[in-house]
DNA sequence: TTAATATGCAACCCGGAGGTTGCTTAAAAT
DNA sequence: ATTTTAAGCAACCTCCGGGTTGCATATTAA
């Protein structure tokens, strides 16, 4: 593969550390599953049902923010917040590269030992 | 969906936040995109070309391997290092669960405005 | 206008994550 | 037999993550 490609991929991957980081946790990977049904919820409505204070909640709410995971909008006293799926693509992409690899591995194996 | 499958998927997200966490640093992501070209490498040849300390990088391969993304093999002196593909394997269904919901709501949206 | 609700901001606590240094032990190489 | 080389163990440091409480502010409801 040409120099280039690699560079390319290393500064995608630069960025891909973080939002892994923002998903591990089981916070906010419960956030993410509401939120990613498409409805937007408030701070509040996000806190109930939680054991959580409302500031621990905001807390997380402004990490996965922080990696474009989810997006507010102010409306009226309440900020909604709302899914936003590209992050979340971009580390599938880490991934399937991941397993591309390793298939190909499996692969070379599998050959070397059928010959 | 029942109340058995909803609880079967909150057990596993349980498990999954360990996994998303251990990905979560630029040091560690390397690590897995080394060891998954199916080749072990041991904790040296893995120091070697990082500007970290050996034992640095040998506690970044424990976090991997607590949550099962490589584990060790003795041989000799060195310990070599294998990649192991199921962890990441299970975090791709929470995404992939991600996508279903998010493609969802997006359906739901286009039937609303065109009708 | 007053009371209730939703949020923001700041200080603070605590434990653990990431990293280092120093020393020890085990294998291999010379 | 001696010297490298590979690794484990433990102590230590610093900083940040997750969480709380307390108070101030802006909207909305009564």
């Amino acid at each position: 593969m040409s120099q280039r490609r690699r560079s390319r991929r290393a500064s995608k991957r630069q960025a891909r550390a973080p939002v892994f980081a923002a998903l591990g946790d089981e916070t906010r990977l419960s956030l993410v599953a509401k939120l990613c049904s498409g409805r937007p919820y408030s701070i509040s409505q996000l806190t109930r049902g939680s054991k959580l204070t409302r500031q621990a909640i905001t807390k997380h709410l402004r990490v996965l923010e922080s990696v474009g995971i989810v997006h507010s909008v102010r409306s009226g006293r309440e900020s909604r917040f709302e899914f936003d799926p590209q992050p979340m693509e971009g580390i599938k992409e880490y991934l399937d590269f991941v397993s591309a690899q390793w298939d190909q591995a499996l692969s070379r194996l599998k050959a070397f030992v059928e010959e």
